[in-house]
DNA sequence: GTGAAAGCGCTAACAT
DNA sequence: ATGTTAGCGCTTTCAC
């Protein structure tokens, strides 16, 4: 049996194909009754490619994001779900897996068959986003933007997030601290180790080279750049690891090479983790607000949709530190400071962020 | 400027538009240089709702999971999506939230746009796959399934591992163990506990109504019926949890009650955690090959798309025991036993599941 | 509020 | 191998 088509129903109810179209998206018709009978009992649904071919428009937005296994993302997603739901638009989900090549193919198919984009860049220099220009769809980063670009963004403040960190392990008394970035082609890769870089500066503290280790955004890229960190003759007494995933890859390679944490190296972690509480030890984290920020994003691209577009939005959320257990006072401290205070005094100057006041908590029950 | 349609390349390279056609979709033609040329000064992209109006067909699938957010089934996922790169179809994914609902709603959308579905669907007695049967979708189960199907299918041994794992619990002599089962109207929730009980019953174990939890598959089930556990006059000294949140949730609550794991209660969780073996301390699970599900339910579907369609075809997955060191011997043990052996004797009678050889393993160094 | 008619952009038949 | 023609199923004028 052939799938019943607008005609089938409009002969059925007696009406005009125009008017059954006029009942299906919602409009009050007058036999809007007898034509819903018609439609259940032919069991008739609209063809979307005809739809779209027709109107131009697909009531579909794509999220493409670098890896779905990450946690954040995840959490991103769902925040973008949130409100998408209940509809009309459905909201497809990519995996760019981290790949310029896969986001750009990715991108290229989807900018075809959907009304808006909400995009976490692979790099910050790439031309995936041309694509949305030049196919006239809506995009708006979030997580990661291109370097200057004219399209909106949620980002958060990485810069700032990274130096409460390093605050935070200078506060304890550390003074051989490394870091674990990320690709520094990437906006919280810079962000991220910058602001760190930065913060210890203004504390007269020297990143050496042996110290800046820059790795893949995975867990392979935590592990092993910690390895690298502990065949040093002096490995820091503290490290710094630039999202959740490289935290754990780092934790393994220490737990493999027997050091403990804290006692033996301090640990904190950009990202919270849904089990970083049940870790051994519990993990000081910068935390962000991952669902908001996706809400944001998606909020965002409905204005652009709606049409009521200005100049680009940039929005910026701030971050705060979640304090547990696994950072401590080094091993010898080599100057003794303030390094028995569990709760740093972070006097140290820094441009104010967007609605920050508690910017260090200590993690609640569970 | 208006968008390059067919006609207007067709007019460029001074061909017809079905040359062009052809052209685009890999066929030799003579002047396929000439028109590439028009393509890319014009910068013409085919339409996709065009395509798909005339031809009938997509080029996308799509993947519907009850939480993204689960470790799990963004594995799987990943294996739908490596078997499907590099095209020519596109995936597209979707978040039913465990909620039928929502399930019924996406899906119905869905169906509209793909050539075939892969669904984990909610509950194992809805409708929504009819949706699917009546657009004429092809669709493969992947995790869970309904009852009684015609649909193709990918699953794991739920029954099998849940034994597993009541056998170790068994053999390191615990006679008062629990179970936080997942919701009994779905495949690895009633499959889980299944296993579990019939194992025990064996044993001549059995599990009272009291250490017997339900719970939805997320953190909250797990923390709440692992509250009601201890909360018990005398609390089960090993408890298994039917999936990696329900297991953190747990993880947690033991957390906040000051109970030991597994000096005072011993954890099996069913599905690896990428942080498993960081957890404190870190847990046994029932392991299952994630991505390679994905990548043979992906290729189900293909051998469905391509006409190839016998009967359904159901897979069973084998899963293995990974010992870490979350379970231990009961703090007294009541009645002396194997008590002592981490290498439990597993000659109780089970049913054999396909290719399983060596079903228990200590957790490699990282 | 409703109907008639045109056409969105493409590909499948068919003819050459 | 290529061109001609028709039409996929819908929505949108435009007239009433």
């Amino acid at each position: 049996m052939r799938r019943a088509t607008i005609y089938d129903v409009a002969e059925l109810a007696s009406v005009s194909p125009a008017t059954v179209s006029r009942h299906v998206r919602g409009h009050r018709v007058r036999a809007g009754t007898a034509i819903q009978r018609a439609i259940d009992q032919l069991d008739y649904w609209p063809t979307a490619a005809a739809q779209s071919l027709r109107s131009g428009v697909h009531y579909s937005i794509a999220v493409v994001v670098p890896d779905i296994t990450n946690p954040y993302f995840s959490a991103l997603v769902k925040g973008i779900e949130s409100v998408y739901r209940p509809g009309p638009y459905s909201v497809v989900l990519a995996n760019s897996d981290e790949s310029e090549k896969v986001e750009d193919a990715v991108v290229a198919e989807l900018v075809r068959r959907v009304d808006g984009l909400i995009l976490a860049p692979v790099t910050e220099d790439e031309e995936t986003p041309l694509r949305a220009r030049d196919a006239g769809v809506p995009l708006v980063f979030v997580d990661r933007m291109l370097k200057e670009t004219t399209f909106d963004s949620v980002i958060v403040d990485n810069v700032g997030g990274a130096g409460l960190a390093a605050a935070h392990l200078l506060s304890l008394g550390h003074r051989k601290v490394g870091a674990i970035s990320g690709p520094l082609d990437t906006t919280p890769g810079r962000g991220r180790r910058d602001g760190f870089v930065q913060q210890l500066e203004q504390a007269g503290v020297e990143l050496p080279d042996a110290y800046d280790q820059i790795a893949n955004f995975r867990e392979s890229g935590g592990f092993e750049a910690m390895l690298r960190l502990l065949d040093l003759d002096e490995p820091p007494t503290a490290v710094f690891c630039a999202n959740n995933l490289m935290c754990a890859g780092a934790l393994k390679a220490l737990k493999g090479a027997g050091v403990r944490v804290p006692t033996d190296m301090s640990i904190v972690g950009f990202d919270d983790l849904d089990m970083a509480s049940l870790l051994d030890p519990p993990l000081t984290v910068i935390d962000r607000p991952s669902e908001e920020q996706g809400m944001i994003a998606a909020h965002l691209l409905q204005s652009r949709l709606a049409g009521s577009a200005e100049s680009p939005r940039h929005v910026m959320l701030p971050v705060r530190l979640l304090l547990r257990t696994s950072t401590a006072p080094p091993p010898k401290a080599v100057r003794r400071m303030t390094a028995t205070s569990t709760s740093p005094s972070l006097s140290t100057g820094r441009k104010g962020t967007a609605g920050s006041n508690r910017r260090i908590c200590r993690d609640r029950a569970r």
